[in-house]
DNA sequence: CTTGACACCGAACGTATGTTCGTGTATGAT
DNA sequence: ATCATACACGAACATACGTTCGGTGTCAAG
């Protein structure tokens, strides 16, 4: 039973790696010295300790001294390394509660509130919206169809938006035409008593409205994402 | 010197939740109930621990019994619930290595190691990609100049790619036209020794190329993302 | 053979940490 | 007034947990 002498990783310390990265995605804390042990087949604390000191060393991991599950892991066991993410809040859950359409109001999500979902819900990164978007009441649309080209989203796409019922100019929103009954994804400018619908684009021109009544506000469009799944 | 009465969150829970985020967020594990009163003003760890069983009561967040630390956060101090993404390779950084231009080739990331310059780069949730793609050598690109609205894709856009040199019926790909020295994003056809480059707004025309070697693919796009910051 | 580095073990130690309990003070209802 | 409840404190307690240390077996170098 020998493993390495001087070399990277033995089979031991790749075993804590992935056990350190398992328990802390399972938990959300590292485990405790003793719980490496039970979990690794090693039946010593101090061989844990010893095995644990070798990951600082190489740089797997980081430890705080004196500190009950002061673990923080730093690179995968294959060596890529990992971004401090372990915060929760970098990234966080929109439901995507339906899908818009032309021919379709846009369905505003229930008020009440929104347990857990997060089954039909996207994950996105903190970082991609400005910073102080709220993220709380954020929901997400599927596009379908491609009547929205003109606003440069096609069927699949995913737009993110917040609901809101007023709207700033140069601001990108859907809105419920009442007279022409149909949804669409435009920027919004009202000017001088009317409402001017700029697609996205450029070489479409735009819809003027003269009743600002007629023109329903449902959402502002933070965020359009498209996934290329070929599979 | 006086809070809630039976309301949700009174001045102590927020402090608390904040803290532990914050917390969290810079050491990879959570604080211990004597840390938590130390940075929140509260001298007596029992009232620490009055306050964190409010909390669970209330669903902010988890605790395991007779575990240090054993304080799992659910959802952030506004309300918005945070998916369980503790586990640090649920997201990734892919580094924005440049802008992409209908009159220049794309830019392929330097094949030497690159260094984390996630400062540059975007984070993305692993689940916004399918499962099998890797995620090591993805690089993104800023569009620049509204070149590629055929493509759907527009000044800002963000797109995610992967470098390949060959290309799969029917994927989207970044290609370099040797003859007309210009990049473009469509999807891509080989069909009896004909390539065809086909836009995704389907109410544009494909091009049709008899020598495939002028079609110099450069890369697969993966992700497209757009942000409306209008900041 | 010795020597020493390396990989292990078990036990003991000290303390960091969660838990419990007795007490005190407001506020609001009865 | 009295009682209940929410909020707050500090001390004591039990233990979960990191650390240290003495000891064992193996292997390669001297």
């Amino acid at each position: 039973m020998m493993a390495r002498k001087k070399a990277g990783l033995g089979e031991r310390h790749k075993k804590i790696l992935r056990f350190l990265e398992k328990f802390q995605a399972e938990n959300g804390y590292p485990p405790s010295i003793r719980e490496i042990g039970e979990n690794t087949s090693i039946s010593s604390t101090s061989v844990v300790n010893y095995y644990l000191n070798q990951l600082e060393e190489m740089n797997y991991i980081e430890r705080e001294s004196n500190v009950s599950r002061g673990i923080r892991l730093l690179r995968n066991f294959e060596g890529s390394l990992l971004k401090a993410v372990q915060s929760v809040s970098d990234m966080f859950n929109v439901p995507v509660i339906g899908r818009i359409v032309a021919g379709e109001p846009v369905p505003i999500p229930s008020s009440d509130f929104n347990y857990y979902d997060s089954e039909t819900g996207i994950d996105i990164a903190r970082s991609l919206l400005p910073p102080k978007e709220k993220t709380e009441d954020l929901f997400a649309l599927e596009v379908q169809g491609d009547s929205m080209i003109d606003a440069m989203v096609n069927d699949g796409d995913i737009v993110v938006m917040r609901p809101v019922t007023q709207a700033n100019n140069g601001e990108m929103v859907a809105v419920w035409l009442a007279d022409r009954d149909e949804t669409t994804l435009k920027y919004f400018f009202l000017e001088n008593g009317r409402v001017r619908l700029q697609p996205a684009n450029p070489l479409m021109s735009p819809i003027i409205i003269d009743d600002p009544a007629t023109v329903q506000v449902q959402g502002k469009v933070v965020l359009v994402i498209r996934r290329l799944d070929n599979s």
